[in-house]
DNA sequence: CTATTATTTAATTTCGAAACTATGTGTCTA
DNA sequence: TAGACACATAGTTTCGAAATTAAATAATAG
């Protein structure tokens, strides 16, 4: 899809990091059958080793594992990408309230130092006419920011769910979003907003500056596709 | 531990439910060493399937995998176990206003049957001297209460993210809180204001109602012991 | 006696083959 | 021709042994 993309993959270590990867990023269509025995040429490993990795990767909830069906890629969809979207903004409002209230000096040289990085980076961005080359770093400093804002929230429990609702929306984003999500001076504003909000430690701003940051691909997903509650039966506990 | 707990488990199919449960339910100290080869000949199967539940596990944050280290039962702690109720309220608040909002004839039909269930067993437990044969029941149908709660939120995804943090809450407040949570009257009543707030479709009550029935476990998570965050650096991107 | 190195033990990880399951094809019958 | 049954194939899952790695003990030199 990506031939940035397709190159970096190769400088991958475990499989399980290749996967992931390559799930975010678009190679595999939505849906679509993840079959060790045919994977294993091109990875170079065995075939248990992809499964070991694909169950990993169930458990996070980027491929579906069906008994003696195998795995499939994460179905995507337009309700998917919202609910991702949705719960990226719940607890990343949430961590950084916190996070802002506790934040100590190092914290605000760790944001200005990620900011700064971003910044450059989609500066570099607007000059240029293909933005390809740059997507990777871009989505790896836009991470390295957000996560900055957030650390200092003292709940690792948090930070670990936030990062996999970050990497579910990146993943959609890959494949509904054009740009990945960048949208040039938009983009640059918005993640202005949202630092020098959070540096002079104003927390309704920062919440503002998120939910714009967010709010494109947020919509109205209470009336759309609502989930009938019929169906929605207690997953079995395990006493 | 719990004698009534071993019985069940006997009853348990797969490795995955058996380990989830006794994670669960405090059947290994915290940051114990679970290995297979040991394990497999009280859970009847193979090392090499006790293996792959374990690396499910790990994936959502049950148990720790070190390479080449094993697998270790997650390290419990005051400062966890506030984090995992802190991240069950805050997702638990996000779903049922939605559900609230949402919520048709079906839902309340469900939420009333729940709530029914669960208000009898725990009236069973107010006249029992011993409440221990109960707790497991108990903690059924408080978990099918809660999930008919939310059922109308119409994200599954944050269903999940709800349903992983109350297991984590659960599985510290065995081993942190007396009874499991289970109050008497106390806890009848905040049932009872959490379900008739929801079924009169008041928002800022049904979320006033669920903040009181888990401050208990909240305090302040902020000062005691923050987490530093020189320490915290990006986890590494799979680029 | 201390410290470093070898050796032994134990546990984890990897691997490939065997068993099982599902899917697709072809044949036979009504 | 349509339907049902048996067969063949592809893919999944399970299993146990080999290889790798870490921890623990014994042994030797300083």
């Amino acid at each position: 899809m990506l031939k940035h993309v397709q190159e970096a993959e190769q400088i991958e270590q475990t499989p399980y990091e290749a996967l992931r990867s390559g799930l975010i990023w678009g190679r595999w269509k939505s849906g679509e059958r993840l079959m060790p025995p045919h994977l294993k040429k091109e990875f170079g490993c065995t075939g248990s080793a992809l499964r070991e990795a694909l169950i990993r990767l169930s458990g996070e909830g980027f491929v579906e594992a069906n008994t003696n069906f195998g795995f499939r890629a994460c179905v995507q969809s337009e309700n998917a990408f919202r609910q991702a979207a949705h719960l990226r903004l719940i607890l990343e409002c949430e961590a950084a309230t916190l996070s802002v209230q506790n934040g100590d000096f190092d914290w605000e040289m760790l944001l200005n130092a990620s900011h700064n990085k971003l910044n450059y980076i989609e500066n570099q961005m607007l000059k240029s006419d293909d933005i390809g080359p740059y997507i990777q770093r871009w989505s790896m400093q836009d991470w390295e920011f957000h996560h900055a804002l957030l650390s200092a929230c003292g709940s690792e429990l948090l930070m670990r769910a936030y990062q996999d609702s970050y990497d579910k929306f990146r993943m959609y984003a890959v494949s509904k979003i054009s740009n990945f999500g960048f949208s040039g001076k938009i983009t640059i504003g918005e993640h202005k907003a949202i630092y020098e909000a959070a540096i002079s430690k104003n927390v309704p701003a920062t919440i503002k500056a998120l939910k714009d940051h967010l709010v494109l691909y947020q919509d109205d997903n209470r009336s759309n596709q609502p989930m009938p509650s019929k169906k929605t039966m207690p997953t079995k506990q395990h006493l």
